[in-house]
DNA sequence: TTGAAAGCGTTACCAG
DNA sequence: CTGGTAACGCTTTCAA
């Protein structure tokens, strides 16, 4: 009846204002057919008293929470941190607030935080969920306003990167630069975006049959790239294109370290345009992914929803090739490798996406 | 009455059960001395239904949200970005959830918006709250289970990075190296950290008359350690200490623009540790922030309010010096200044904390 | 041990 | 235009 917890309700803001509970809702919500008067008296109760709507109450009958889910594998990876921030930000201006998960790259509790946070939630926001297809076509049924960033999920609008779209203009580069001989340090083989990769590896094959694309499993870290370099330089390739700019930034340092020259010997791309990718040394060439931006689109999906639109099919954006330092013109050949080199294995909180 | 919304309600369950909705409640919640065959029939109604209690309702009648307000300056910062990740997965453990929300550095906003993500939650995270003081002392007062970060609030606890110590060993490291004139590269004037930094410059002062330190504005971003490089040249200094590792990074790109070697000619010192910090060139010399750690003990002072403990007193972390390659034995004098250089003009999205 | 009923703080429907 | 009166979905006395 008002007095029961410390807060100030409702009640007591219409026993001040000398009107029904029903009144100071309808002035508090705006709505319109209440006498100035009394609206005036009551607005003038409510901010003397420091009446603030409770919005749990307000959640529970009007069955929307005015808050919505954002769940990421890893909070560390910048890729993430940029999707959330565009979510949290396009959200905001919409009076929206996200509420955050991270699932700690764990495929198998991944369902579960997701139903769970999306209890609390009007919706959510899958980013590159890891969980397999199957569980995820399931799960998505049950989260209903949902939308994934970079993973197709048959009946549900997306919005994604187009990571094969994008290493294809990364090869083009390179061959344009002349490399005929490139090696591609690939991601882990269960990552939905480097499958896409792959594709692309593949489109780039039909097209440039002149240029030479060797595979190599690397994977998504710094220590990753920085292993895969030997290979690289045994392949004898002029070019390596990097599953992400944390791997081509192990690369880096480890053909630095064996004091080949990046690009005179060997260009080298990355992929993300993470935010430290213009400030290595040689600065990196890479695809920019909008990571933002799919943030962004991910809200303006669900804004759409929620105002009853219809959904629209998927969005797929296309990564900007940055062209930097670290990527040139063939030049010389490199000496057939010399030693195994293996270069740093610092740990940095980034990797697939 | 159960049907209204798709959702099913506890009334469904009792009545799959054939048993009331109290002792549904009771069987979910795992309160003893309930029959337990009776729990096993409720259990498997429930299961059966695929029921999962509102939170909401819970929240309402138990007046916990089971959720934490987590309030950056700046999502883009990797301070807060680490911070946020220490809180989200330390709250995690316990069963907690995280609403995030970025002020966009909008010192004027950030009440308004502490108090309405507070409203949804049962406590929320300042992290390096911009906010004039008084407004702040006079909001921590209202918001109760709040913990700062990284601000000293009188009479609440927080949690804090001992900027002022973390110079200090900076400016040792390098007066041990044997440099005798140094410039610091100030950030924001309105900066909480930094003044603590500044703090440290005295002490250092008294403890070694025989180091001159010089203090030049310089700003929080790269852009700004690039544009303060030339007058560090200029100054004759052999070491820069850096208000953060961005800026460091921005002095480093500005000197090898100018052909000036580090740490041959200049040593170059950061401050934060950021994870991009091991990665240039050369590797930077800094003293780290743990950030996560800062976020993790924010939550553990939070989580033991909920249990009823008594608050207690301030944290401060000593950051730890890390030495890397951008700092080193005082060799050369530079040659007094020679041109202007700017340098880049990158922009990341970093910077104070 | 179990159930009925009274809220938790709002909003919305329906009379007046 | 205003004020009762039901919900929203759940937990928790209070009786039985």
């Amino acid at each position: 009846m008002g007095r029961t917890t410390g807060t100030t309700g409702i009640d007591d803001v219409a026993r001040a204002a000398g009107v029904s509970a029903s009144t100071v809702s309808r002035v508090m919500n705006g709505r319109a057919g209440v006498d100035a008067a009394l609206a005036e008296r009551v607005r003038t109760a409510a901010s003397s008293l420091g009446y603030r709507p409770n919005p749990l109450a307000r959640s529970l009958v009007l069955g929307r929470t005015q808050t919505i889910a954002v769940v990421v594998p890893d909070l560390a990876n910048p890729t993430f941190q940029g999707m959330l921030r565009g979510v949290t930000l396009a959200a905001a201006r919409d009076g929206y607030r996200v509420l955050v998960a991270d699932t700690s790259e764990d495929a198998a509790a991944e369902e579960a935080i997701v139903r769970e946070t999306r209890q609390r939630c009007d919706a959510v926001v899958l980013c590159s969920p890891r969980m397999a297809s199957d569980v995820l076509i399931a799960a998505v049924a049950a989260l209903d306003p949902v939308v994934v960033i970079n993973r197709e999920v048959p009946g549900i609008p997306g919005v994604s990167a187009d990571y094969r779209v994008g290493i294809v203009e990364l090869l083009e580069h390179l061959a344009t630069l002349g490399h005929r001989r490139l090696v591609y340090a690939a991601g882990s083989p269960s990552s939905a975006s480097d499958a896409a990769r792959r594709a692309g590896l593949a489109d780039f094959a039909l097209a440039r049959p002149d240029v030479e694309v060797l595979t190599v499993e690397a994977g998504a870290t710094f220590g990753d790239g920085a292993a895969a370099a030997s290979v690289v330089v045994e392949s004898g390739a002029t070019g390596v294109v990097a599953f992400n700019d944390l791997v081509a930034m192990g690369v880096l340092a480890s053909l630095a370290a064996q004091g080949i020259a990046v690009p005179a010997e060997v260009s080298v791309v990355g992929f993300d345009d993470i935010p430290f990718a213009a400030f290595t040394t040689p600065a990196l060439t890479t695809a920019a992914v909008p990571v933002g931006e799919l943030g962004e689109l991910a809200w303006r999906r669900l804004a759409a929803r929620f105002a009853g639109e219809e959904p629209e099919g998927d969005v797929m954006l296309r990564p900007e090739l940055r062209v930097r330092a670290s990527s040139g013109p063939v030049r010389t050949v490199i000496s057939p490798a010399a030693g195994a080199g293996a270069g740093a294995g610092a740990e940095t909180g980034a990797g697939r996406s």
